[in-house]
DNA sequence: TTGACATATTCCGATACGGGTATATGTTGA
DNA sequence: TCAACATATACCCGTATCGGAATATGTCAA
């Protein structure tokens, strides 16, 4: 027994930074895999091989235009990370504020 | 040439459910590292390798009591992971707009 | 139907990963 | 100093991963 997949959610899927760039890239629009690979400067198979996991997550869809595959990011799906992250927020704002009043006590005030 | 190291950055190293596990529960409270190997039902080399991931990208904290080491989450560290996440939040609430004005006219509104 | 085009899949090599066992390191109390 | 304790590291195994090259699949236009 190993690891867990990559494609086993959205949390892994998002960890790969070239994956981070395609999601970036297509939530502003649509874009066909040949645009991806010439925006991205990576090859054409990995940006496939990146799509395929992006899609078994959820967090891009397709549609066929001819012979071309549009892709684009499903947002929806980047919403439980934001959500996760967010549960820190309490605690960083703490943080800050403890740093602010050590600061604070420190300069004599 | 191969891949990047799950060590480079927090995203990659949050990909794994286990270290999302340890930082759960580190932000609740400073932690001995046993203590984490008890909760959370992990191997104590497991444990000390995830935790020694989660130090070098910034996510954890540690500090040494005794022959104790204490962990604790970062939260500043998470911080930036959300507010990439938050780069997303319009679109998938226009996703959600759109979704909701597609069933409204559906129904003959 | 065929050739060009667009994308996906397969196979490969190098390497990283995660868990486990064994062992090393560091700290305390006697 | 030494034994017990707490944690870290080294090593191994099976597997996952990424990128690239080659190839397969699918679609269109003529």
């Amino acid at each position: 027994m190993s690891r867990v997949a990559t494609t086993a959610d959205a949390f892994n899927a998002v960890g790969e930074p070239s994956r981070r760039d395609i999601l970036n890239y297509l939530v502003l629009q649509e874009r066909a895999v040949g645009e991806i690979v010439s925006s991205l400067r990576l090859g054409q198979p990995s940006v496939s091989k990146h799509l395929r996991v992006l899609r078994d997550v959820g967090l891009v869809h397709v549609r066929r235009d001819g012979r071309r595959m549009m892709y684009r990011t499903n947002a929806e799906a980047i919403k439980p990370l934001h959500e996760w992250t967010g549960t820190f927020e309490r605690y960083w704002k703490q943080q800050l504020h403890r740093i602010k009043d050590r600061a604070e006590s420190e300069t004599g005030k």
